[in-house]
DNA sequence: AAAACGCGCAACCGCGACTGG
DNA sequence: ACCAGTCGCGGTTGCGCGTTT
């Protein structure tokens, strides 16, 4: 097909784009750098409109692109920056080097969706998805909370309560350990709950705030690679990290989840630390006194007094 | 063998925000 | 204050290809 080039009313080129486009486009901003691009076909030569160029230079021709499948740190990362953000693909991006919104949107509707309502997750709202409510499998005593549903996530369990979804190691224990609920922010503490090392899984408190602390880690800490699933406590970093710098970060995650509360619009609360942490948590409790915040700051900690927050965490609040 | 189907992904579209005249 | 041009974002579409019937 012959085009007119001397016409104004030159049809511009739409679908796929051919690699002698793909190079136009490559020579011209690797030559002249990004600049306006409703200037960038005409100077480029390309019958394309100025918005197409720029998507294609942003999701493919971008030399600092990442090709390839997503690891599953992004995969971890992925999911739990969606239960913050949602759809904002564009913030979510910002926090994987390498990879576009496009990409990002597009692997979570294709894969990460069904992978999670496959575990008893709704993508959506990052919480089981109900089965028959009252529905007692067992027939079994499950505390004083009323069960509304129970699923399979994988190597663990899930049990959903009326007042929120706890995690537990085995059906006998299940209706005595900690009821938490990290998405709606809100946490229940229950009579009698001893923490168990180990038992906790990716919706435990514990590995929650282990998860948004890989926000500023994931940049940090190379070594970092074993994933979320496996974290036993709250005290871990991956690698061993200094217990002074264990306490700030467990600080700022408490500042972060504090902050993501208040953003969230849902009801505020504080956070207790007891619930947050574990025996880790006692531990270092020597550690701690010497710190800025004592426990009893941590048991009510006031959202109006939060100076701690690391850079890297408050820079990334601050943009939500 | 071929039609139907399903899936993944690149690209498009519409809209809101921003900016400069 | 208004308007036009541009940019960036998120939802949607449709193409290409592998799999199933």
């Amino acid at each position: 097909m012959v085009h007119n080039s001397n016409s104004s009313k030159q049809k511009l080129k739409k679908g796929l784009w051919s690699p002698e486009e793909d190079q136009k486009l490559f020579n011209h901003i690797t030559k002249y750098g990004v600049g306006c691009w409703s200037s960038v076909p005409k100077q480029a030569g390309l019958q394309r409109c100025g918005k197409s160029c720029r998507l294609r230079w942003i999701n493919y021709l971008r030399p600092d692109l990442k090709r390839g499948m997503f690891t599953r740190q992004e995969e971890d990362l992925i999911i739990n920056l969606h239960s913050i953000l949602g759809n904002r693909w564009s913030r979510i991006a910002t926090q994987l080097p390498g990879r576009t919104d496009n990409e990002i949107k597009n692997f979570w509707n294709t894969s990460l969706k069904k992978k999670l309502r496959q575990k008893g997750i709704d993508p959506s709202t990052h919480k089981p998805l109900m089965r028959e409510i009252g529905e007692d499998p067992d027939g079994k005593n499950y505390g004083d909370n009323k069960l509304e549903s129970m699923s399979m996530t994988g190597d663990h369990n899930l049990v959903y309560f009326d007042t929120g979804f706890a995690t537990y190691d085995s059906k006998e224990n299940a209706g005595k350990k900690q009821l938490f609920d990290p998405f709606s922010m809100f946490e229940v503490q229950q009579e009698g709950y001893e923490p168990i090392q180990g038992d906790q899984m990716n919706f435990a408190p514990q590995n929650y705030y282990q998860n948004l602390r890989t926000l500023e880690q994931v940049q940090l800490d190379s070594s970092w690679e074993s994933g979320f699933s496996e974290m036993g406590n709250v005290n871990c970093g991956g690698s061993e990290t200094g217990s002074s710098e264990n306490s700030s970060s467990r600080m700022s995650e408490l500042v972060f989840m504090n902050h993501v509360k208040e953003r969230s619009g849902s009801v505020f609360e504080f956070v207790k630390a007891e619930e947050i942490s574990t025996s880790s948590w006692e531990e270092e409790q020597d550690d701690h006194q010497q710190n800025r915040y004592t426990p009893e700051d941590l048991n009510c900690f006031p959202l109006a007094s939060l100076s701690d927050l690391t850079e890297a965490n408050f820079d990334f609040f601050e943009q939500i």
